[in-house]
DNA sequence: AGACCTTTCTAAATCGATATAGATTTTTCT
DNA sequence: AGAAAAATCTATATCGATTTAGAAAGGTCT
């Protein structure tokens, strides 16, 4: 028989497989575990090697029963997708900032045409996280304001109205407006159709007081198009940018705000005699990199979802830990 | 006083609370919202009546706790990305068909360059899932290898060696090979390029040995790109196309195996003075569909991952709750 | 009526962790 | 030395569910 008490194969160790060993207490065992302030120094030593040796590892049910706490952040997504589709990035970047810690990550989708409000219902009322993770938010988000009204920890990507009281990450979009003017005037165009994010979202509004400020400042002209944005399909957005360029010849640039629509818009322009470069421009922002590839010419501004994903999910953690500290808030500004 | 026994407010409700408005003990009312044997019809109907009146949700906790049972369906993914990621798809496809059932789902990440048995390892170990869902799998896979050996529930997305012994959903990549060359030798295309998938990937085989057949059958002569893969970035895999088109004039054909190399393989026409749809064709195999719009002439066919994830999400659910039950299979068969 | 089944329910233990209160031991102070 | 204070540990209860064994109630049979 060995000296040293050992783990019985197969068996799970648990805190009283280490209350075994040791011959201390199970809570003893727990408090060390934790840096209880109350527990011998020496007493930690040995009980961590013990741990360590064994292989312990808390079992997370035992700790949500008895504490609430879940050691899950849950990302809320709409099932919407196209290919535009940085979700694969953003989760990854989530994960990736998870690594090591206690968290875990759960994606939790929701259909947009149901109740917005459904999943996060369910998240708070049967606690089954510690913090949710929330994007495409709007202004007045009911999500947000109904995680505030129930001090629930969660951060947004993207602001909201009252993003100064909560953690948020954003890409600046009143900068990639206005220097998508900019770069559209610097190459001589002069009247600029703006394919806007959907109205409800508020980097919409970012985007577009980006683009008229900087149509102000340099006395050109920009129209937000009416009916269309750049979540829509891309066969009816083709067929709008179409009718909308002949009934507007004197458009000689079109501001996209995603390479969905860019691509849309780039095909209308075949389809009425345009040509892209040369008597028109294209401009838009993209999450994936990929209309470089499209065509030649298209003049672009990457936002990095990786950097918000990591981001946020250090957000998300920090609210977990540490309530008290002021929410982590991160506005990027995009350079180009 | 009310008549009725009534739910105290802010209360999160539990067997106890229902024990108390029914007046039965908790385990009966246990037994009864799990439909035991032992347990009157008129008393179930009661307990469940209140169950719904006052919104009882189980504590998933309390339950793995006891059970050790998760309601966890664990998804594993690889972090590498690129714009043919469908992996946002696969994810929503994969909760919608777990809405309304007991299941969540877990996205477990992990690093390709890192051990990829560790999030396996680790979730076995620790229970923290009721059944894994792997992708990307390999002929013999050393994943499928452990859980078969642990009897641990899971899925493939993808065939291995062993898949008559295990749930998985597969597309027929051997059928896309083969009518994939037909396509092309029925344009007239002699002499074919194939850009296969990663060596590694089991379906790598079955596309070749598709593509094959058919030159066989008909005649044709077909190449497997010597280095590249269907994986490979777009800038290597341009420069390597390039010079093989250079190196080999005589290709009049190229099948990709995904939407990325054929953006590349596109690209790397134009450097070598090559005409897409006159002088070369390109055919790829696409999850999302976006060739069309980058430009016309490509030949594809799409892969509905949507589809997979629906039906590896009902696999794994089958898996836990009927492990007796034959492994539910499928061999999508594409059309085109 | 009494023995013997069924049917239906309850009491107690349990999963693994942590919180609380109290019991030791050790140290410090007078 | 003896008392008080501090440091360190243990006993017990608890989170919410399920499992097991056994109790109570009801029915059937001789």
């Amino acid at each position: 028989m060995s000296e040293e008490k050992q783990l019985e194969k197969g068996e799970k160790p648990t805190l009283k497989t280490i209350s075994r060993l040791s011959g201390l207490a199970v809570p003893t065992v727990s408090r060390a575990l934790n840096d209880a302030p109350d527990i011998k120094k020496a007493t930690k030593v040995k009980i961590r090697e013990i741990a360590e040796r064994i292989g312990y590892v808390p079992n997370r049910a035992g700790v949500r029963l008895r504490t609430g706490r879940t050691n899950v952040i849950s990302l809320v997504l709409s099932t919407q997708h196209d290919l535009t589709n940085h979700t694969g990035s953003l989760i990854s970047s989530i994960a990736g900032a998870m690594q090591g810690t206690p968290f875990h990550m759960n994606v939790t989708p929701y259909f947009p045409e149901e109740d917005i409000m459904k999943p996060i219902r369910y998240i708070v009322e049967t606690r089954s996280a510690d913090a949710i993770i929330l994007n495409q938010v709007t202004p007045e988000d009911e999500r947000v304001k109904y995680l505030m009204d129930h001090k629930f920890p969660f951060v947004t990507h993207g602001r909201s109205l009252w993003c100064d009281q909560h953690p948020y990450y954003d890409f600046d979009n009143e900068i990639v407006g206005n220097l998508a003017l900019r770069r559209l005037v610097k190459r001589g165009r002069k009247n600029i159709l703006l394919i806007a994010p959907p109205r409800d979202q508020f980097y919409a509004k970012h985007m577009i007081e980006g683009c008229n400020a900087a149509a102000a400042d340099l006395g050109v002209q920009v129209t937000t198009h009416p009916t269309v944005t750049s979540d829509f399909p891309r066969v009816p957005l083709t067929d709008e940018v179409k009718s909308f360029l002949l009934d507007n010849p004197n458009i000689d640039g079109i501001i996209c705000a995603s390479t969905s629509a860019a691509m849309a818009s780039v095909a209308s322009l075949e389809k009425v005699g345009r040509t892209l470069g040369d008597d028109i421009d294209v401009f838009a922002k993209e999450a994936v990199s990929i209309l470089e590839w499209f065509r030649p010419g298209i003049l672009t501004v990457f936002e990095d979802v990786t950097a918000a994903g990591a981001f946020v999910a250090r957000a998300a953690m920090q609210a977990v830990r540490q309530p008290g500290e002021p929410p982590m808030q991160f506005l990027e500004k995009p350079d180009f």
